[in-house]
DNA sequence: GTCTATACTACGATAGAC
DNA sequence: GTCTATCGTAGTATAGAC
């Protein structure tokens, strides 16, 4: 890809496959999904990643951009599978459906994700005031992902192939349906009387989702 | 209540009106929710009581049991206002609406409520693992009012009264309409454009909850 | 019932050797 | 790029005076 890189390397094979970064955000991931940025401490991290603590803060500059890339590579890989989906043609309630398969599918996919998620969007002040750039870039993706429901919710209004909801609380109660059950963990599997990931539950939720979606909002 | 304390007290005025402990959970729900169990330290929660770090532990055994109790009241509360609507008699569908209605109330009344049932919910894995018996106490108030609505969807079911819909996966998504839209705090406040407790915006989530039921569940 | 004092552990973060 | 050592702070919790 990068045609400036030399062909043969002069020292130190940079250990291709899984780097130490990659890694770290592997297990951060996992760790700050299940407890929360307060809950998990970089002993902890390092010690999964088999480093010292200290070595961490040679990949990242403190907790708090930790935390951020983590959340940075769960809305990218989010991104990633709605984007497509919504942009393909057709009339907004498929591309609705469609787009929302893609995001169930992205939430099944990494169990973390939706908790990582919810955290994300509940969690306003469990952090330190500032963030920094990267928190801004967080923001900018969530509202990226956002705009493309809100504006295919808007473009099915206006074509009459919607009822005329309200857009942000029809957003609420989709956010409800496919973030919020992917991350009610243990919770929703007792309600369940199983494994929220299985194949057949998976395609339940997005039977459910597709339900709201043409019973409340079709015209 | 208890015939065995004396009638005339030696000593001692025991402060009636908000005492300590009262004072304490106001103070720990709000920084609780807030900030998660993790993200509280025990300090904080003294300092705005106006008290020493100390003294918390004359009240409470400790930090978790603190953080039940914070839950308990909260589920006692709704409890409270979610009993009476949904045994008051009338078809399962109109029942099922002031039931919802009731517990929409309860969550907007205090806008703690919401967060700390949603990590209540979400957050296995944020404590120590043993509980004590707080931690069943709080299950089985959970068990309980969600008892009370699947038992009204299966009796709606059986009556011909709703779709034949997946019990478990319906409360996932009134759960997600009530409990998250209430959690989730600057977030939906940025989607909706203004405070999500407005007297307004609480009757519009009630009579987006109620839509959800109409076309999505009625048969 | 609240206080001071303290024990012990863990935290995030930095410095500097290798 | 990882390590050891260390800093300063804050964490939960206990003991005991008042």
């Amino acid at each position: 890809m990068d045609p400036s890189r030399p062909t043969a390397r002069t020292s130190k094979p940079p250990l291709e496959g899984p780097g130490s970064r990659e890694k770290i955000l592997d297990v951060a991931e996992a760790l700050f999904a299940r407890r929360g940025f307060a809950g998990v401490g970089l002993r902890e991290v390092a010690d999964q990643v088999g480093l010292g603590k200290s070595s961490l803060f040679h990949h990242f500059r403190n907790k708090v951009q930790l935390y951020l890339e983590v959340l940075l590579r769960v809305l990218g890989r989010i991104d990633e599978r709605m984007r497509p989906a919504l942009a393909a043609p057709g009339p907004p309630i498929e591309r609705l459906d469609r787009g929302l398969d893609a995001l169930i599918d992205a939430l099944a996919e990494h169990p973390a994700s939706a908790r990582l998620l919810l955290r994300g969007l509940v969690e306003d002040e469990a952090f330190p005031a500032d963030l920094g750039p990267e928190g801004d870039t967080v923001e900018r993706r969530i509202a990226e992902l956002l705009g493309g429901i809100q504006g295919l919710l808007r473009e099915g209004i206006e074509q009459g192939a919607f009822r005329r909801v309200s857009i942000p609380h029809t957003m609420q109660t989709l956010i409800g349906a496919t973030v919020y059950h992917f991350a009610s963990g243990e919770f929703g599997e007792d309600l369940l009387g199983g494994p929220l990931l299985s194949a057949d539950e998976v395609r339940r939720r997005k039977d459910e989702v597709r339900a709201l979606l043409h019973h409340g909002l079709a015209a």
